[in-house]
Parts: structure tokens; C-alpha cells; sequence
DNA sequence: CATGAATGAGCCTTCATTCAT
DNA sequence: TATGAATGAAGGCTCATTCAT
């Protein structure tokens, strides 16, 4: 397990550096000091590793959005507590999006086991009923209205649009600065404030403190982690 | 010219079909039936090739935009116009993010011309502008406000996210169904309306009929390209 | 020694299914669930293994040939009960000519122990003596006569080469009905009857009934192994 | 072409040497200095290198073969002008057989062109024919009669299953003198002859002199090929 | 004796790029 | 300027064998 450890961090930080062609295990197995055939032993081909890192980091988010969801207050906190949540899972895991997007763009998933795309697309269910379900407490409890053919799916996946988006682009993107985007975070966050705003989905974002909110769930739901990403 | 427009063509269509690896230039060479040398006069190397799709595709778009920027109405709705322009550019060039997504994950720009790099980034503050334009034209005529930190771009980054996001997902997603999501594209639309009424942005999309709106920028604006977008 | 058996069994079976490269360390430990050391302690090599099942099948086919030498009759009838004998051993082995071609077409003499290749080298002396015997019995009783320059040994080549060579076609071709042949078991039979006609071997096969004369044999001297033989 | 000629011929002589393992494209590129690319600009992959022998040599047999059927006289002479044919093939392309039982044992066929797999079974089909069209010429002017239902396919197998086994065993096996075969090439054409005889093919071996005709059979039809042949 | 993780040499194949013609 | 054979570094993967536990 040390071993599989090593592999899948050395393997995602290579990605991150150098995209998937950076990847290589003949470069892993050398910079571990493992031959190739240990690396073998652990992963049956490089897709697997790159599944591996995927499911990893994808269950570790959707540990922090079902944390995120049980956030005692009205469903809009509990969002926005979800909110908290995906921003810190780009914060401690950054080059997730690196191994999403190649998950994404090169067909991997030929080559791989289906018991991991399994877990994998279990975990992508999971993510969307935890939101959804908030959403729909908020439908139950009157806090929200949807426009008609809307479904408390449509409105997640216009969310997770942001936040991916923006979480792409900040994470691979060295110009924001000069496109005059100084704090792009906190960009991201008033945006999806308005578009709840704009849902009408009350409490407004005008009816209560959002900072203190933020503040509270960040020291309530997610010290440790918060400690971890802000360290550096 | 004529050669590079093929090659770049042709190279555009593999990259969809097969991915990175795909675009593989003796493939190219040997479907064009130009020998290899051709290609590396016009050329210097992949990387070039690679980086002159994403100029091309960007100028397009760039184009769009500011076509879409000159719409006559207010503000709200030369921002619609560039919406439409948004969502019709990765209708007819879907595959321009892949080609974006190769250049944030592998190391292309050592390898690259500064002069395309220099258009490149040009390209990318251009597009900025021409939406922040907007957003200050809203401003200057008193249609919106803007709470304290946010900038003019800041709002314009929250929307590129949503749509990159947005079509980035939809581009690489093939179980968006699954979760419950029917109509992506509608689903985008919706959630930047939402956005832009969070902001308080005038006319309110309550005030003015957003169907019909949307119906006139493709007639007067995008026919011809509305044409051939839902040609199939 | 039971083990040692379970490993060559089944290290034929991979022979037979997916030949050279079928066979293989790592699948016959992992079937047999055995651990690789295991194998390693029976085997010092994986060319032991080879050279270990060829002797085995080779020692069977020895047996064999010697009880069909031992049948009561005129040599020619004896030599007869060898070519049932012959038959009988590629219909229970099959895959013996699989390994037999794998040691001589691969070098495998070099890594094996000087023990087992001693062992192979007297069963295939031995083979040659009973067969030869029966020859020069035939020649003692006056029932045969070779012309000048042959030797009992040089008629022996020539059936082992018609034998060899048609079960080592049968083995390797599926196109033999297309080719016209359809009984090619058969086939080799009359060749060979023709053969010894030819030398002029007496009693010639116009002279007895040969049909009877197998069946007589398969009855008296092979009856158990023609039940498996004839199984499926 | 020539590029092509030295790989066959190099490929050709590391089977016999080392067979299908010895055949290696690393070992190839090297010892031709040759890069490892250019030799696959000429051959996709290993198989289609090892199928190339194959159909080159089977051509050159069905030359010899159709130039032996094409000798004056009874068809049992231009039988024994095919025989010549046959040892010289083995003489002049001795490792022939290495590359046949490779493809035979192998599973080759799945990697190579479609092409090349029809110029192989069209040679095996047209060596049938020339050889089963003397038999069917000797049927019809009464040298031969066949019992009954044996074809004239029947009895070319059997011819074949001999030299086939004869040449594959020499090809192979050092120990024949040790089993007191000393000249196993005419041990070959001796238990052909009897074979012949055993059917009762006219003329008999007994009726000619079957020295003399081989003699002229190499003079008159094989003239340059015994020259090189035996000149070592 | 048994285990099985680790080893590492070796194999087949790909592909961007060059350069003599 | 066009050609395309040649290049060779690099990559993914296999597997017989070893050895510390």
C-alpha cells in the first residue's frame, strides 16, 4: 500500500507538471527507484493510474460535499457550506483538474478495470444527489422556486459549470492578473452568490452575513482542512 | 496559404476523431498526399500546428464576439448577442476545446513561435475587452451596479467560467443524461440569466421577452451561422 | 512429486492452448496457486519444465511401442501393432508436438540439466531399437529383404518420417479439407501399408485383412487407452 | 528492395539460429545498422516479417515444383522430377522449415495483411495441384491404380507428410547418425520409391533405372540449381 | 520449505524530425 | 521547393528469476 502510495503521488504531480506525455513510467519507476516491474505489480497499465488518482480524489470530494450537506441551517447555507467545500477540494488536491480533464479528453477508460470506472462513476452520482438534495429540501421548505422546466438537477449543473470552469481555468491559466482578474476565488464565489440571488433562493445573499457564514462553516465543518490549505 | 488551411483543417478533424495522439503527422501527410517535408515547410513543428488551431479558432470567436458586441439595444442585450455568439462558436467549432485544453496541459509554448504566442494572448485579452465593454457600458448608462471589490472583469470571468465549465462538461460527458440533466445548453442559458438578474443587471429578464430577444440576435446577428450550426 | 506432476499438466494445457508464449511462470503459479518460489523449487527453469514434458510424453510413447512390439504374430503384424501404437500416442497427447518442435527449434538444450537430456536422448534410442528390432526380426525370418544399402534403421527413418510429418500437419493445418483431404488418419495408414508392400514385407496387405488385424489390436493390447483415445 | 532483401535474409538466418525468440527486430536493426525504424518502414511488425519468408520461399518451391511436373515422360518420372525438386529446395533454403513450423505453431495470422495471407494459401493450393495433376495424368493412362477410397489428394499427402517429416526431422535433429542413419536424404528417396512401388504405380523402381533418371532429371531440368546446391 | 513483492533486462512499436536527392 | 526513406530516442509492457521474510 506505501508503494501504491508513492506511485499515485509521484504520478499526479507528474501530471501536473507535464500533462499526460509527461506521465511516463519509465520516469516514475526511476525517480521512485522502483524498477518497472514493481510499478507493473501495483497497476496494470498506465490508465490505471491515471483512474486511480481520479477515483482517489474524487471520493475524498465527495467526502467533503456530504460533510459540506450536513451543515445545520437553512438549505442555502447548506449550500453554500458545499460551496466551502469545492473550493477547498481545489485548494488541497489542485491538479485534480489536471487528471480530469485527461480523463476526459483520452479514451482511458478502454484499457481499465470496470470495477474502478464503477467506484468512478458511483462517485459522480453521489456528488450530484448530495447538492440535488439540498436543493430539493430548499423546493420543500419554500425557501426556492424553480422556473418551469427547471430541475434542481439543471440548477446543480449550472453550479458545477462554475466551479469547474473557473477551477480549470485558474488552475491552468497564468494570466488572469493581466486580464484583470486579481482575486478569481473570490470572483467565482460572488458570482454564484448572484446566480442563487438571481434564483431568488432565499435567505438573499442581502439578508445575512456572508462572511460570518463562510467563517463559521470554515472553522465548524472544515477546521482541519482549512488549517491544511491555507498553510502555505 | 491554401496548404496550411488544408493542413490545419485536416488536423483540426483528427484531433476530434482520435485525440492528441491522433494527430500524428504522417497520418496527416499521407492523407493529404503532401510528402512529410511539405508539412515542415509550412510548419516548424506539431507544436506550431497545434497553436495556430487554437489562434485560428480564437480569432473566430473573437470575431463572433464583436459582432455580437455591436447588436443595437441596451447593454443586457448586446450581452445576450455575445452569449449566442458563445454558444454558436463551440456548436461549429466543437473541438476548439479540446485544442484549448491541450495548450493548459501540455508543454507547448517552449516549443512555439513568440509571434503566434504573441497573437495568441492578444486574442484572449481581446475578447476580455469587448465583454468588459459591455459591462462598463451597463455601468456608464446606470442599468447595473456593482458591489464594492467586483470589477468589470471579475463578472466577465464568472461568466467565461460558467460557459468554459459548462461546455467543457458537455463536450467530454457522455453520461450527462444520466444525472439527470436533459437540456445542457438550456440549462446554461438559464443559469446565466439567473446570474445576471442576481447582479441586478437591467432590464431584469422578468421585464422583457428573452425568447424572442434570442430569436432576433440569431436572425439579424448569426443567420448565416445559425444555418449551418443546426444544419444537422 | 505430486506437485511436479500438477505443474507439468498443467504447463501442457497452456502449451497446447496458447503455445510458447502461453506458457508462462507467472499464470502457471497463479492457476495452480502455488507461489512462484514453489515452482522454482520443483524446476530450476522454465526450459526444465519443457524438456520435463517431453521426456514424460516421450517415456509414454516408448511404453506403448513396446507392448505393441510385444504383440504375438509375424513381425509385420508387430510393426503394425507400432503404427497403432503411433496413432494412439498423438490422439492421447496431442500437444506433443507442440513441446517436440519447441526443443528443437528453440534453444533450450543450454539451460537444461545434463541428467534430463540424457533421459531424452535413450528414450529416442530406445524407440528406434524396439522399432529396428522388429525390423530385423523380419529380416531373420526371411519375410523381408532390403536392397543393398539399406539398413533396418533406414526404413525406421522413413516411417517416423511419414508419421512425424503427417500428425505435425494434422497438428498445425485447418485447411486439409480444402487441400482434398478429408481422412487424413487414414490416409497415413495406407501410405505406410503401401510402404511396406513396397519393400516387399510379407505377409503383404493383400494377403490378410488388415481392417481385422487393428482391430484385433486394439482390443488385445490397448483396449483401455483406445476407450480414451475414442472418449470424446 | 534491397533494404527489404537484407532483413528477409538476416531474419531468415536468426530463426534458424535462434528460432521465433532469436528473431528480434532490436537485434535485426542493430546487427544491419539499421535504424530500428527503418525496418519497420518496411515491415509492419514482426509477423509480417516472418510471413515474407514464408511466401518467399513456398514461391521459389512451387517454381521448382511446376518446372519438375513439366519433365518428359510417364507421370511417375515427372513424380520423380518433383522429388528432385523437393530435396533441392531443402538443400537450397535449408532453414525453410524453421519458418514453417513457426507459422504453424504461432499464432501469426492475426497480425499480418490479408495480402500476404493469400499468396501463402494460394501456393499451398497450387503445389497440391501440380503435384495431384501427375497423379490424376498417371490414373488416366493406366500406371496407377488407386484402392478404393483413396483420392489422388489422399496419396500426395502422404508423399508430402513424409518429405515434410524427413527434412524437419534432418533440419533439426543432430543425433541421426547416432541412431544409425547415415544418409538420411537417400533414406528419403528410397521409402518414396517404395512407396510407389507399393502402389503399384508403373514403371516400378524395378523396371528403370531410377539412378540414371535422377541423373538426368539434375542435368536436363535443374541444371544451376544442384550446381549451387552442392557446391559447398 | 513456502511465499510473493521486487527486479531489470529485454521486447515490440511509435513518431517527430532530418536530409540527400 | 518537394519528396519520402531513414533516423533514433522514447515509450509501454512482459516475464523469468531472485531473495528477504
Amino acid at each position: 500500500m506505501e508503494r501504491e502510495t508513492d506511485i499515485l503521488q509521484l504520478a499526479q504531480q507528474k501530471l501536473a507538471t507535464a500533462g499526460y506525455l509527461g506521465l511516463n513510467m519509465d520516469v516514475i519507476a526511476s525517480e521512485l527507484e522502483y524498477s518497472k516491474g514493481t510499478i507493473y505489480n501495483h497497476f496494470a497499465c498506465k490508465e490505471e493510474i491515471i483512474l486511480a488518482l481520479a477515483v482517489q480524489t474524487l471520493q475524498r470530494r465527495t467526502d467533503l460535499f456530504r460533510r459540506g450537506a450536513r451543515f445545520e441551517g437553512p438549505p442555502r447555507h447548506r449550500l453554500a457550506a458545499i460551496g466551502v467545500a469545492a473550493e477547498l477540494f481545489v485548494r488541497l488536491y489542485p491538479n485534480h483538474f489536471h487528471v480530469e480533464q485527461l480523463i476526459r479528453s483520452y479514451s482511458i477508460w478502454e484499457k481499465t478495470s470496470e470495477q474502478r470506472r464503477e467506484v468512478m462513476r458511483s462517485c459522480e452520482v453521489r456528488c450530484m444527489e448530495i447538492v440535488a438534495g439540498v436543493v430539493r429540501d430548499a423546493l420543500a421548505v419554500g425557501d426556492l422556486q424553480l422556473p418551469d422546466p427547471t430541475t434542481p438537477e439543471d440548477l446543480v449543473f449550472g453550479l458545477w459549470s462554475q466551479t469547474f470552469g473557473a477551477y480549470s481555468i485558474i488552475a491552468t491559466s497564468d494570466s488572469l492578473l493581466q486580464l484583470g482578474i486579481a482575486e478569481p476565488y473570490e470572483a467565482v464565489r460572488q458570482a454564484i452568490k448572484m446566480t442563487l440571488d438571481g434564483y431568488g433562493w432565499r435567505p438573499l445573499s442581502s439578508d445575512f452575513d456572508y462572511a460570518a457564514l463562510l467563517e463559521k462553516i470554515q472553522t465548524e465543518v472544515f477546521a482541519d482542512e482549512c488549517r491544511e490549505a491555507f498553510a502555505s
